[in-house]
DNA sequence: GCTACAGTTTCGGCATGCCGAAATCTGTCG
DNA sequence: CGACAGATTTCGGCATGCCGAAACTGTAGC
């Protein structure tokens, strides 16, 4: 599979994303929203995608990756998130610091030197946040996950992912004692750990899957 | 210091490359010969890197690093030496390997994650092919070298440094049983390695350094 | 069934980095 | 000293990726 250039990785990375623990294809003006585009630029770019086979998308509609595509996004997933747990095992870093490192090295990083950290980290299946590690075959540990923002209340589960969009996020929720891992039940705004109740900052409920 | 663009580091670690070794200033043209690309490119990105203060050029001259140009241009070969060490020390690389890698890497890496580099390799201060490693703060150790090509017939002494250009000389040098620290004499287009004459390629006079 | 509006696309424009052809300069040789 | 050769620069052009403004769609609600 050749390589791409970043900023298609990017597009794919990103249409993949939004479908990797929820349904939907994804529309235009929500990618433009997550890359920090303007919608234009978007639809522009999602154009080339389509006629390069790697995205699906009818005029005024949403966006899908082809099978091509979707290969393509699971290899820079598999890149980011073994960078990530290596940066975590190897290289002294914390989860809240790996994201932006790794946004850059999956991008650098040839398959060569992704199978000698593959290796030497003993084929991870799970990166620091709980997030999937794509096997080099494409292929996506699935498991039925919650969006905190979208369980009951009462519902009580483990943490089985904690997106790693914001390190500041991350520090809180490891300042209050939550981690990959821990159990908990929801309540109203807030979260009770075992019997403590921790109110969590407005972002949590979109970054915090629990286990169903 | 404010990280550069990529475009902009190869420059300046193309120029600081031509004077690492010899003396004098690069030449438009030679410039444009090492970079690969057209001399009115080269013009027009070199009046860029003058008005950024990044490097001197008079209308018509030869270009040089400012001590602001120097400094970028060490930091990226920085992070290529320290790189190319990790590839080979950690990573299983071999010696002719790791160039490719390391030339887009070195662009990718943060100050952070080569401080860790550094750290676990122990401060080397050489790479494999025998280049100094510039130091944090931008010292460079040097040494009296000479190049194969212009070393005298007879002259004695043991190979120093191995330009990393090309792997196939890499390769050839390895199977001739020529690596950094051997000692050689010079004879006509040909080495003396102990008592075996040793025919090297055409471009290997170009790429080995003996001591003086 | 029609209309409004939110979402999408088209269009002209801008910056960057590159090229080849043509113009210009410099140093050297006669 | 003057003209030539080779190096350098200028100039017009091209591709990519981006933007804002304006034109267009499709559907939700009346």
């Amino acid at each position: 599979m050749k390589p791409s250039k970043p900023v298609v990785e990017d597009y794919l990375k990103t249409i993949y994303a939004h479908t990797e623990w929820q349904a939907d294809a994804i529309t235009p003006s929500a990618l433009a929203v997550r890359l920090g585009l303007a919608p234009s630029t978007v639809t522009e770019m999602v154009k080339k995608l389509a006629a390069a086979g790697l995205v699906s998308h009818v005029r005024y509609g949403a966006i899908s990756l082809t099978e091509t595509g979707r290969a393509k996004a699971v290899a820079v997933v598999r890149r980011h998130r073994l960078v990530e747990t290596w940066l975590v095992r190897e290289m002294g870093y914390s989860w809240d610091e790996v994201h932006d490192e790794a946004e850059v090295l999956e991008h650098a990083i040839s398959d060569r030197l992704l199978a000698s950290i593959d290796e030497r980290l003993g084929h991870p299946d799970r990166d620091p946040h709980g997030d999937p590690i794509p096997a080099a075959n494409g292929s996506v540990r699935r498991e039925r996950a919650v969006l905190l923002e979208e369980a009951e209340r009462g519902h009580t589960g483990t943490v089985l992912r904690i997106s790693d969009r914001s390190s500041a996020l991350l520090r809180d929720l490891e300042a209050s004692g939550i981690d990959v891992g821990s159990t908990v039940s929801v309540d109203e705004g807030a979260v009770l750990l075992g019997s403590t109740r921790v109110e969590l900052p407005a972002d949590a409920g979109t970054a915090i899957w629990l286990s169903a």
